[in-house]
DNA sequence: ATGAAAGCGCTAACAT
DNA sequence: ATGTTAGCGCTTTCAT
């Protein structure tokens, strides 16, 4: 069960290391049809398989690309996940993958052991605490496509959705169906421009169709707090009619606090999600949300990725937007 | 930003390649307090890192093991693959992923990928289409370990759920909640050890309780046709006053369909599912389940992979059961 | 206690 | 059109 190696081949074959290597590599130009010939029939009789592994030592390329998320197991991030693997594999790469739980230190700790591994490329969902480390990189050569998140503050190749339009379609929706106070729970938002531009689009909405922005209706949401009493007190104090979740952490929360306040969705207020959910269709109020194309999303970020690495020299940045659409369920309701 | 190697490390500090290797890999028994104090200072001074693949190159060791799953986008998957993930990167080890979407061909060719790749070991949730090559593998000294799955007809090291228990308590559960016509919703099971160990419990719970088994109460279903005309029959024929499903696949399924006929549960009929489900509460009906501990089953079959591993002469086969446990919720009635 | 040297399996510049 | 050769960066046997 010794594994063949190319001398093997050659030996076999009567010629040289170089002439399997040549082949191998698809370097037929000055190849006799006799030997390619030749070569191929010893291939296929003693099976043999290049190993990669010498082959990385010796081109400094491993065709394995990082993929550095928050967490795997999320509902949107696994399906991310698949299409950039998916894609990987058709193009004969390799994808390793590292969770950070949403903490930049693990971040910036999973940047240096791709590295360490030689990986060709790194896909990241960054946290924006490491755009300065992430900067160097780049000028370093490092190839680096972003998605999902995105910072003014870094100059990065990115691909994610259309959050402005998403937003803005969810929005007016809402106001379509009679809505004018509609609560935003978002996170902190002034330093994202991914964040930011969910509420642009909201507000957008707001303003095409004559109504005042009030800044009293955004309530800031963070992960590590939850939802707070202070959000008892928005909806006490201003009776919004709909709210709008900018991200599916938030929207669950929200439903079972709802629940657990016994407040009845759409009857007693209505709910508007960013971000799809599992089993939606299944739930006591099937939710309506603005969807992302989360696979796509993978396969664009994977395709560039792949272009990048394949034209190291160009050092252009580019943005990819994908489009949302909203699917409408019935956790909305019509007013007046 | 040349990377720094060995060499340049050995320079600095004034000793051999060879010196600072049997440093790199914790041999410091012949060597002296004073160059081992100078090789670590040099290395850190250098910031020297050494180059993995390169060393793959000699020790045929990769650090690296393989994992072939359906697909990662599953709930219960991505969990049971955080699992393996995190024990693997705890233990320095990368995993990279296959998704086989159910496809015996794919799993075969995933397996040797993974083999060219020279991955140190393998994962597998296998579709039972493959035993005879996995057998071979395990011949030829390839360390893998099965999980979730169990075939009669393939000796190999397995880590799953005590489905039996599980199965087991579920019904009984059902039983002592006043039910006595209990449909058993399941896949082809025997020829498949972890399904028929689900269908023993179940039997054998109703058996404990003096309730006889009615094979007309156990409906097969598979992946592609899903729910099909003869269900309905079972259902008008037996009337089962509660419907116990095997898979979530099915699970899912089934709440559709039910929702679709318009029954309503738990009032019209009462639903216990295998494995948990996403958002379960906030589902219409939050649905009862057996629950299986799929972030520990990752790390056990992770830390069983990486034994194996590590003792590579041992060729004895293990299986590692872990509990279910029961999550009662709301979609089981109590009857008479 | 440390070093010299061979070699892991391949690629690529250069020679022929 | 094909072969020779020198590495890629490390580990490990064998000397010393």
């Amino acid at each position: 069960m010794k594994s063949v190696k190319i001398i093997d081949v050659a030996n076999k074959a009567g010629v040289s290391k170089s002439t399997v290597s040549q082949y191998l590599n698809g370097r037929y130009e000055y190849m006799s049809k006799a030997t390619k010939q030749k070569i191929k029939r010893v291939i296929e009789d003693l099976n043999y398989i290049p190993n990669p592994i010498a082959r990385s030592l010796k081109t400094d390329k491993t065709n394995t690309i990082g993929l550095i998320v928050r967490d795997i197991t999320g509902y949107f991030t696994s399906s991310v996940i698949r299409g950039i693997d998916d894609y990987c594999k058709q193009n004969n790469y390799n994808v390793i993958i590292y969770n950070t739980d949403y903490d930049p230190a693990i971040e910036k700790k999973s940047i240096s052991i791709l590295k360490m591994l030689r990986v060709d490329g790194i896909i990241i969902a960054s946290s924006g605490h490491n755009n300065k480390l992430l900067k160097e990189e780049i000028n370093n050569g490092t190839s680096i496509v972003q998605m999902h998140m995105e910072y003014d503050s870094l100059d990065i190749s990115t691909v994610l959705s259309d959050y402005k339009t998403g937003a803005y379609e969810a929005t007016k929706y809402l106001i379509e169906s009679g809505h004018k106070k509609i609560a935003l729970l978002t996170q902190e938002y002034k330093s994202v421009r991914s964040r930011y531009d969910r509420v642009l689009g909201y507000e957008n909405a707001l303003i095409a169709h004559e109504i005042e922005v009030n800044e009293d209706l955004i309530y800031i949401w963070n992960r590590s707090s939850g939802i707070e009493n202070n959000f008892e007190d928005l909806l006490d104090k201003y009776s919004p009619t709909a709210l709008f979740t900018m991200h599916s952490s938030i929207t669950i929360e929200l439903l079972n606090y709802l629940a657990e306040k016994n407040i009845k969705v759409p009857d007693d207020i209505s709910v508007l999600g960013f971000d799809e959910l599992p089993l939606a269709n299944l739930l006591k109020t099937p939710i309506t949300v603005v969807n992302q194309s989360t696979y796509e999303i993978g396969q664009k970020a994977a395709e560039l990725l792949l272009w990048k690495i394949a034209h190291k020299g160009n050092k252009q940045t580019e943005k990819i937007l994908l489009p949302c659409n909203l699917i409408i369920r019935k956790s909305c309701k019509k007013i007046n």
